[in-house]
DNA sequence: CGCCAGCTTGAATCTACTCAAATCTTGTGG
DNA sequence: CCACAAGATTTGAGTAGATTCAAGCTGGCG
């Protein structure tokens, strides 16, 4: 896995994808200015989150892979939610965690500013949250109604369609930094069965995995073909009107 | 089913369920009860949000059950959170529904008072969010890391555990008023298999059932025998004090 | 009484899991 | 540069769990 530098390269693609969700003013861009100064890495396995504990300081995502997840007392464990660049974390200071988050592979993250520095904070915030519901709701019809196969594609069409406007993705073609266990946690599968999953795409042809890179040759067919809503409306708040 | 009387019986239970999240306040009181005085029932099958259309007035729930539910092209439906008495329904009036949800059994709503009306509404909306928020998750590893068995009970637990403060559930024992295939779209299993795991609990002595009357014969040992953490804490919010 | 929806049960099938082993990768040290 | 170790991926065979399809049962209601 790529160690992450802190030299700025997330900081920029992740502001690129919070003004895709709502144009920034100038508070929001100074807050995040001050805010991406801080920016730290963060170790594999460590949290960044803990279940039922206080938030010390919500985060904003800058680079590399986490998840949510929750484990059950026997050792299986499920990942709730992918957290990626441009994500926020614990967005209720003081109040407890809802739930345990780790980073999966190295990552870097900094001090998410206060939604009240400005409007258009407050408003891009908004829209993160309701993303991030969709998301869940997602999950929740992947796991329950979707065979194994269509789970996998699935899934890695919304990777793709969260990694596209923070700029990690293009052209069908991403890099996945985790195993294929960690998929497995992701998908309520177990990695042997993942794997056969992929190896199936992969020979009927809807995608091609060397290492770590993965290309979708065609998403738009693939999702169509899984029965996918088009991408997820990127403007979540009404009385938007710019752009 | 029985039908729903607009007769307040909901509503005072509804009242009490909140003030239990957080103490509310005169304002809050005051708010609540006009917009009960708006109570309207709802008939099932009927739409109380419409997914991607604009939330025309966010609702509060009364009595009776409803669903978040999606479908999938080739009409596989899955339920990704009941709607039970004292849910929130649209809390951003203007924004676009995320789901739709719809009234399963006959139910009574009213309009959601502005959380602006007074403080400790506020807290008490961010409390059922959150609370929201974790059903959510709890589904999540529900349907992806539960057996079939599993899966009945916890979600049998869960709804204990959210009826109960609604005082719609009393000594292991309440109404579930769907039918098992309901109860099967929202475990992502087939309604043949839902019967069969609820004759499994029958016959091991953890739950009756006759009709639609259930009663869990010890919550709280089932709930540890499957691995449930404690029932979900009441107060989410930080710095509350009081109670 | 008969109908209909929902519940119950059985048998066959299929999906995903388990267990096990082989192969491939990557990083490390000689 | 090669050998090796550790982790990850790949493949196979047998099994368990959930589905499907089908039929019988039950209870409420016109």
């Amino acid at each position: 896995v790529t160690p992450i530098r802190c030299d700025g390269a997330g900081a920029s693609r992740v502001v690129a994808r919070l003004a895709r969700l709502h144009p920034l003013d100038d508070g929001a861009r100074e807050a995040l200015a001050a805010a991406l100064a801080r920016a730290r890495p963060v170790q594999p396995r460590r949290e960044l989150l803990q279940e039922g504990a206080p938030v010390r300081e919500p985060l904003l995502v800058l680079d590399g892979w986490g998840a949510k997840v929750r484990h059950l007392l026997d050792g299986r464990r499920q990942i709730l939610q992918f957290v990626l660049p441009g994500d926020l974390l614990g967005r209720e200071p003081k109040a407890q965690a809802p739930v345990t988050a780790i980073a999966v592979t190295p990552m870097e993250v900094c001090p998410a500013p206060e939604r009240t520095a400005s409007p258009a904070l407050d408003a891009v915030y908004a829209a993160v949250a309701a993303l991030e519901e969709a998301y869940l709701h997602a999950q929740i019809v992947r796991l329950g109604r979707m065979s194994a196969h269509e789970r996998v594609i699935d899934l890695l069409l919304e990777l793709y369609e969260r990694l596209e406007p923070a700029g990690l993705a293009q052209d069908g073609r991403f890099t996945v930094p985790v195993t294929q266990e960690v998929l497995a946690d992701a998908l309520g599968l177990t990695a042997v069965h993942v794997n056969r999953m992929l190896q199936r795409a992969r020979r009927a042809g809807d995608l091609s995995f060397s290492g770590r890179e993965l290309m979708l040759h065609d998403p738009a067919a693939l999702g169509r073909k899984a029965g996918r809503p088009r991408p997820w409306p990127r403007r979540i708040a009404a009385g938007d009107g710019s752009g």
